[in-house]
DNA sequence: CGGAATCCTTTTTGATACTG
DNA sequence: CAGTATCAAAAAGGATTCCG
């Protein structure tokens, strides 16, 4: 991925590893690499299905299996960055900090699921056609 | 990324590295894998944007700046195993393989469409949102 | 509690060279 | 032309430890 939303990103207005020679890292691609990181969307989506809309992070990481808390924390603070999401930290000794999306953070779930509703109809079909794929290499390794 | 597209591999059906011991790799995540792929979504772009649907390996590496032969080769062919697009080798004597997408990755245009407006429409916000977060991390390391 | 920092491993990507 | 193979670099991800 181009932006790296783990690291704090030394030099945030750099786009291109290697500069822009080519394309001119069209929108789409570097929201797209921001979302293809693994547990973006699923932030998106577990924070536009949350009832409070506050969700602490505790809490987002128990509706998330599988999250290490060094990538929660990392993809949180990407799309805090975004704008997508907004941190409110309340000055309690063990500090809480909640999460919650902004309108704009909000508006992304509308295409993503759109995506999300694709991939719930469509998967069985490419799990077949990658059965298909297999069996058929398969058969080239057989034929002699 | 979970699944690999570039890699043919070797055990396609062990979906999970360490087996799906949290979430039962929801079809999202594993769609997001692979769109996320930095080169997949903008080859079923282009491809459904083709008008003479069917594109030869050349020309979209043409299309595709940036790319190398070998990410787009990957790329091609971990489509092609989801039933994404369809490949047609003409047996000339220096082959022609032409590209064209399936109904199915056509159908992912929709969805894939609707992502981009949106990366298009509000990306200046995120950048905006970049813009702000990085003054403010310069105003904290002035404040002394 | 919510992280930040560090270390280490796996995956991905790109350059380059070679082939049917 | 359309790849494959190989190698090296980089990025992502996870585990662990430490801190306010």
């Amino acid at each position: 991925m181009t932006s790296s939303p783990a690291a704090p990103d030394p030099a945030p207005h750099a786009v291109g590893a290697r500069g822009d020679l080519f394309d001119p890292l069209c929108p789409t691609r570097r929201l797209l690499d921001r979302i293809g990181t693994k547990w973006t969307s699923m932030v998106v989506k577990v924070l536009a299905e949350a009832d409070p809309a506050e969700v602490r992070f505790a809490e987002l990481r128990r509706r998330m299996p599988g999250v290490s808390q060094k990538m929660l924390s990392a993809t949180l603070q990407s799309l805090a960055r975004d704008g997508l999401v907004a941190r409110r930290v309340e000055p309690t000794v063990p500090p809480r900090v909640h999460y919650r999306l902004t309108p704009l953070g909000l508006s992304l779930d509308a295409p993503l699921a759109a995506v999300r509703a694709w991939a719930e109809q469509h998967m069985p079909e490419i799990d077949r056609a990658n059965r298909a794929a297999d069996e058929s290499a398969a058969d080239r390794n057989d034929e002699q």
